[in-house]
RNA sequence: GCCUCUGUAGCUCAGUAGGUAGAGCAGCGGACUGAAAAUCCGCGUGUCGUUGGUUCGAUUCCGACCGGAGGCA
């Protein structure tokens, strides 16, 4: 087993202070696993640890790319899997905390992605979707791909990336994927999974974290985001929490319906991140009773880390 | 106190000329491997306010009661 210890979970369970207390514990080092921390001056809205949260820790993977580039799970794999490697050299615990589940498992599990170049076919792609909609690219995909042309039903943008995989490399997604599932895990980890046990619970906390981030100036950091020429059309921007106060600021509802509705998309959000975890069978659930704390938490996870610096 | 309206899913409401009910939103479940905080797929979750009466059968008709809104006093 690797000195490894990934955190997942959805928005607002407590993944930070989890992962920060297990690093004090465990001599380690957080490599954040989340597809929004990644961006410089995206501070408030992605609930980024602040200097107070880290308690001194080392944490990774924040801040490395600019709102305006174009990230990937392969570029975040890229860059995550040395830090990880290095860490480990160093004899520390390398501690993955984060809710976005793809990014955790293509750095856990390793991938075989079809490796090219970006040669403009996804826009061709794009481009003919809005032209033609989706019922020729469907077609053509059925042709050389049929199992993903039935996965991608009703789905343009897995439809067009089956298409764009098979047109680059000649070789169907499907067999892609087969290949990444047959390949050795990259790490070894112990596997932690947050979640209440009173779903209520954490709607409370997204509720209030939003309320949080308002007081924090969140309308004020992306106001100076699209002031400083960040596009409200890119990647970083269809986060949720800033794509919904962009809309209030071209006037499209007021702040409070934004905000109404960041709490909503948070939830739905959440949803997702646990159906995603709760289908990786290695995953150790700590789930939170009403009204537990962290240090509860912390208690739970050393029971299963007994003998884990051994 | 009297009169009128009203009470159906978590919310807003529809409906049944008597055969135990359905929309939107909310919610729940699932998929996913180079945008993933993205993009999709699926699922009504119900003492029809309570209680008597009529009826083979009442959420539906009648009465009483309880809650809510408005009007007259």
């Amino acid at each position: 087993m690797d000195k490894i210890i990934c955190i997942a979970g959805p928005t607002a369970s407590g993944k930070t202070a989890l992962a920060v207390e297990l690093a004090k514990l465990y001599n380690g080092e957080v490599v954040s696993c989340d597809s929004m921390q990644i961006y410089r001056r995206m501070d408030i809205g992605t609930a980024k640890p602040t200097r107070e949260e880290m308690q001194g820790i080392v944490h990774h993977m924040l801040d490395v790319c600019d709102p305006a580039e174009d990230f990937s799970v392969s570029r975040y794999c890229d860059m995550a899997a040395p830090i990880v490697d290095d860490i480990l050299a160093r004899g520390k615990t390398a501690i993955i905390a984060g809710g976005t589940g793809l990014y955790m498992d293509s750095l856990i599990k390793g991938n075989d992605f079809a490796a090219f170049p970006a040669t403009g076919r996804r826009e061709a792609l794009e481009a003919r979707f809005a032209a033609e909609g989706m019922e020729p690219l469907l077609a053509e995909l059925r042709s050389v791909d049929p199992e993903a042309a039935e996965r991608s039903q009703g789905n343009p943008r897995r439809i067009i990336r089956a298409l764009e995989v098979y047109l680059e490399t000649g070789t169907p997604i499907t067999e892609h994927n087969r290949r990444t599932q047959a390949i050795p895990p990259r790490y070894d980890p112990v596997w932690f999974a947050l979640e209440d046990e009173d779903r209520a619970e954490l709607y409370d906390r997204i509720d209030r974290r939003v309320g949080i981030m308002l007081e924090q100036g969140l309308v004020e950091e992306i106001k100076s985001l699209l002031a400083s020429g960040i596009p409200a059309d890119c990647t970083a921007m269809q986060a949720i929490g800033y794509k919904e106060f962009v809309a209030a600021l071209n006037g499209l509802c007021t702040i409070e319906e934004a905000a109404d509705q960041v709490r909503q998309s948070s939830r739905r959000y959440a949803k997702r991140q646990l159906t995603w975890f709760r289908r990786n069978p290695k995953a150790i659930w700590l789930r939170r009773a009403k009204g537990e704390r962290t240090e509860e938490i912390v208690q739970k996870a050393r029971q299963h880390l007994r003998d884990f610096d051994k």
